[in-house]
DNA sequence: GTCTATAGCTCGATAGAC
DNA sequence: GTCTATCGAGCTATAGAC
């Protein structure tokens, strides 16, 4: 270690940092637009504006580049949910966050990973970032669900377990999709109607 | 057309179609377990014990053979539709067919295809098999939702549109694979978990 | 800029049905 | 004997990796 020269240590740092930064972004939208199968890494190369090969300096392979993008989206989302208001009921909480995540996928900001892909799944429960930071989120939507739960907002009749799988899923829901392509309903029509199909259900009330 | 000899015609026609049959088994059950990319057609070929040039006089392309599993699917949603009890609710009939589409996907028969590959949708929007059948499904659907709407059954604020393509979505929604493979429920107990949250929502009632 | 492997796709020989 | 379906073998282009 150079203790004579910080400065420029630090600066090629920044530089790979901010280098590294615009490459996840890249692929958040990518993943986002196209899914992971349908993105390739000449792409991801070609929109950053770098070689190919500098992307493998920086992560070992397109999956690991996908793995990156998860962390990155799942700090957001802990970054979101400093913002919740306190005052608000849980219930309200999880739906802001939920709300959040399909604003996230009609921005095409949302990755989309296929569900079935041995080797992709290995590598993001093999990535500490990714697991510990999916384990935080759902400490925390967890503990605001059993709070909705003990309040009577929630079902409490459903396992707390399955009311988060459906909330991660929610966020992924295709029918917000569907409703976009219809492109009958504004962006924050489609947010309000699925979340009411989500938390409302389709029988009336 | 030989009128002399319809039996033999018969014959490899009947020949032809048996064989074909198992291409779309085949098919079926290996896009249900590993989705359409992972699923290679020397993979199909192999599975069904045939040569990968064979394939290929029954169907022009892997987009073909997924449209031909979609077809041969919903050709068997329509089938389920015919033993659906007419004395039940509408409401009751929506969630029977639901829940059956989410029995297929716990026994790898509900073929998972990628929602953004735009050469696929093509191929399935240009078969007249697919759309004719599709739009047969979602008339008596939509048949059914509107009548719960109107027997107060089902929210009557929510658009049809929405309601079908929430159907549609929790038909292969990926909370069934979630619970799944945690293993902690059974497939009745997952089946009927999951049409709850759909129909009751999150909130209690 | 190159290498390599994979996967979608095709052709010529062959064997069996008619 | 003809004809067609089948199959092994090979082609090519793409995309991940270096």
């Amino acid at each position: 270690m150079n203790t004579t020269t910080p400065a420029r240590v630090s600066f090629k740092a920044q530089m790979h940092q901010v280098r590294e930064e615009a490459i996840v972004q890249t692929v958040i939208r990518l993943l986002g637009e196209k899914g992971y199968d349908a993105m390739t890494v000449d792409e991801v190369a070609a929109a950053v504006g770098i070689a190919k090969a500098s992307l493998y300096k920086h992560f070992p392979g397109k999956e690991q580049l996908a793995a990156a993008a998860m962390v990155h989206v799942i700090k957001r989302a802990q970054d979101f949910l400093l913002l919740v208001p306190a005052d608000i009921s849980p219930v309200d909480k999880l739906k802001s966050v939920v709300g959040w995540a399909m604003s996230l996928q009609l921005a095409d900001e949302m990755p989309s990973l296929p569900s079935r892909n041995s080797t992709l799944r290995s590598v993001l429960t093999g990535n500490r970032d990714y697991m510990n930071g999916l384990v935080a989120l759902s400490d925390q939507l967890g503990e605001w669900i059993t709070e909705g739960q003990a309040q009577g907002l929630l079902n409490p009749t459903l396992p707390p377990l399955v009311v988060l799988y459906t909330l991660y899923a929610r966020a992924c829901d295709p029918v917000v999709s569907f409703l976009r392509q219809g492109s009958q309903y504004s962006n924050a029509q489609i947010v309000d109607l699925v979340l009411r199909t989500c938390f409302e259900g389709l029988a009336p009330r």
